[in-house]
Formats: structure tokens, C-alpha cells, sequence
DNA sequence: CGTCCAGGTCTAC
DNA sequence: GGTAGACCTGGACGC
């Protein structure tokens, strides 16, 4: 199926600018390959879950083929409404973009830069986020390498091992696997603990995370969606920013330790304080965190528009 | 082989 | 409310 790629503005998409938005995009059950370009993503739907591939197709659309098998019609409703959230289709950064155009460092943004890819569910967001902290890449992409490997359902089509052709896992699966799964198998550390301990909230029905998203709950203020956000275990005020910007809440600058040093490179310093940092980019009020976010992973994607 | 530290957070002052 | 110290893990460093 095709899907028209157009912000609710009807401000352009730049797909491969899409795909390589964030680091997260490549973090099972998500998989970019920059080449071809495509994203492959395994999706649980209502009643089963499908692997998913979404690639360019004719000027101005992204196709979308179901691995496998051809889908029913009401399943084809349901992928493109997961594909158009994953995608981020459906928000409207018209008015980010009106600001951007007048900012040198910012302007190449317009072309159709903005949307991070996101997962399916605010769940699956935070446990990502949890799995970035205080530690490398190489250590989440471990970590959630084998939640989606041992505990995600597979599609039709899987190979028989490995994080492909898996969905991320349910709360309820994740607050069943046991400590030893964390610690041996997951490699989660003390981390192990906060991850079953959020699972076991969301599946429990005591924490409700997807009523944070900004589609879901537009009128909840941003002030109201961190302080819920830092009272789950492992969320600290760099994850609280960073899911939050998943969430299409951009109001506040992911501050790390990969980003604290890019944004000192790009300006030809040693280091800069976290507050001129925000001085800088709060004049973009709603979509500071967008735009300061942008500012460090332009090189991401070189002018040719190739990853 | 020991120390440091990666896309921090929690607890105890 | 603000700040040390501990914390799983493993790859990168210095010695």
C-alpha cells in the first residue's frame, strides 16, 4: 500500500531523513538500512503480529509491504495506522518549520527533517530510553536485542533466531521474565530491577503510560507528563526528556553525555553550560528540544542525501 | 591487569 | 533543593 508523505501542514517528508532520525530506529523490532533506503519494523497488531517493510515508492509516497502474507483489508487499516504513527505522519511541524526558515543553522530543516521515528507504544519507548542510560550502545542494543529476541512474539516469516520478525514485548511478558533473565540473558545490570518493576506496573494497570503521548492526551501539559514520567524506576530527567521527545513534546533538551560533547563540537568549544545551551535554542519555545535535537544530527545525512 | 566511562539514577545526607 | 557515592556491564585505554 502507499502511503502520502505529508505532515498534517502539509509541510514535505524527507523519508531517509525519517529513517535515520534517531538512534533509536535501529533498535529491534525496528531495523534501518540506509542503503536501500528502508525501514523494517514487526508490528503487534490486535489480533497477530506482521513484519512490515516501508521503502520509497513513487515521488511523494512510501510503500508498505507485509512480509509473507497479504493481509486482510481491516489489518491493511490497522498497519497503516501504526506505519503513519511509526512515521510520525500525522503531526503537523508547519509551524516548527515557519520558525526554522528563519534560522541559518536550522533552515536545510524545512526540506523535511523533524520526524523521529517512533515505536509503537509509549511503553516500548521508555523501556528503550531505561536501556540508554549510563551505559554504550552497544549495551542497550544488547539489552533490547534480547527482550525482543526471548520475550516478543514472532510473525509470520521469522527466521528461528535472533531479533527479527519479533514485536517489542507486552508489559505482561517483560513482568514475567525472571531477575535471572535480566541479569544473564539481557545483560541488563541493575537495571534488570527497574525494567520489571515498570513492566510490572503497565501490565498490572497501575501505571498508564500511553495517556502521556501528546496525540493521546493533548490538553496534559508537558510540566504533568515529566513529573509522572520521573516517578517510574530508572527515569531520571534525561530519560523523562528524551521519552518525552518521543512523545512529540519538545519542550525539553535531552541533555547526555553524547550530547553534551556534540553540541560543544559543532560549536567549536570545549564544553557549554547546560544553561546557554537552553538559552540557545529557547527561543523555539514548544520545539526547543526539536530543534536542538536537529542541530546535532545534521551530519546524520549528507547534502546528496545519502546515510 | 586496573581504571575509566558510556546517550544516568537512586539514596543518603 | 543540592550534592557525593554506589551501581551492572563491557569495551577502551594506560601502565
Amino acid at each position: 500500500m502507499d502511503i502520502e508523505l505529508r505532515g498534517a501542514g502539509g509541510e514535505p517528508v524527507d523519508l531517509l531523513r525519517t529513517f535515520v532520525s534517531h538512534g533509536v530506529a535501529d533498535l529491534p523490532p525496528l531495523f534501518v538500512d540506509a542503503r536501500r533506503p528502508s525501514l523494517t519494523v514487526t508490528l503487534r497488531l490486535r489480533r497477530s503480529v506482521r513484519t512490515v517493510v516501508v521503502a520509497p515508492g513513487r515521488e511523494g509516497f512510501a510503500v508498505v509491504t507485509v512480509k509473507r502474507s497479504e493481509p486482510p483489508a481491516e489489518m491493511r487499516g490497522e498497519i497503516e495506522r501504526e506505519i503513519r504513527r511509526v512515521l510520525r505522519l500525522d503531526e503537523d511541524l508547519s509551524e516548527f518549520y515557519g520558525m526554522a526558515a528563519d534560522d541559518p543553522m536550522l533552515s536545510w530543516v524545512t526540506r523535511g527533517a523533524g520526524r523521529l521515528i517512533r515505536s509503537q507504544s509509549v511503553f516500548e519507548e521508555t523501556v528503550k530510553t531505561v536501556c540508554t542510560t549510563n551505559c554504550a550502545w552497544s549495551a542497550t542494543e544488547k539489552m533490547v536485542g534480547a527482550l525482543v529476541e526471548h520475550l516478543g512474539t514472532r510473525a509470520p516469516g521469522a527466521p528461528a533466531s535472533g531479533a527479527a520478525g519479533r514485536a517489542f514485548p507486552t508489559a505482561r511478558a517483560m513482568a514475567d521474565a525472571g531477575e535471572e533473565f535480566y541479569r544473564a540473558v539481557a545483560k541488563a545490570g541493575y537495571r534488570g530491577a527497574y525494567l520489571r518493576a515498570l513492566a510490572e506496573g503497565v501490565a498490572a494497570g497501575d501505571t498508564d503510560l500511553e495517556e502521556l503521548d501528546r496525540d493521546a492526551s493533548p490538553a496534559l501539559p508537558d510540566d504533568e507528563v515529566e513529573r509522572r514520567l520521573l516517578r517510574l524506576p530508572g527515569v531520571g530527567p534525561y530519560a523523562a526528556a528524551h521519552v518525552m521527545m518521543m512523545l512529540g513534546r519538545y519542550s525539553r533538551l535531552v541533555l547526555d553525555s553524547w550530547t553534551r560533547p556534540k553540541v560543544a563540537s559543532l560549536l567549536g568549544r570545549d564544553t557549554v553550560p547546560d544553561a546557554e545551551i537552553r538559552g540557545r535554542f529557547q527561543p523555539y519555545g514548544r520545539y526547543a528540544g526539536l530543534a536542538f535535537w536537529l542541530f546535532l544530527t545534521r551530519d546524520w545525512v549528507d547534502e546528496e542525501g545519502s546515510a
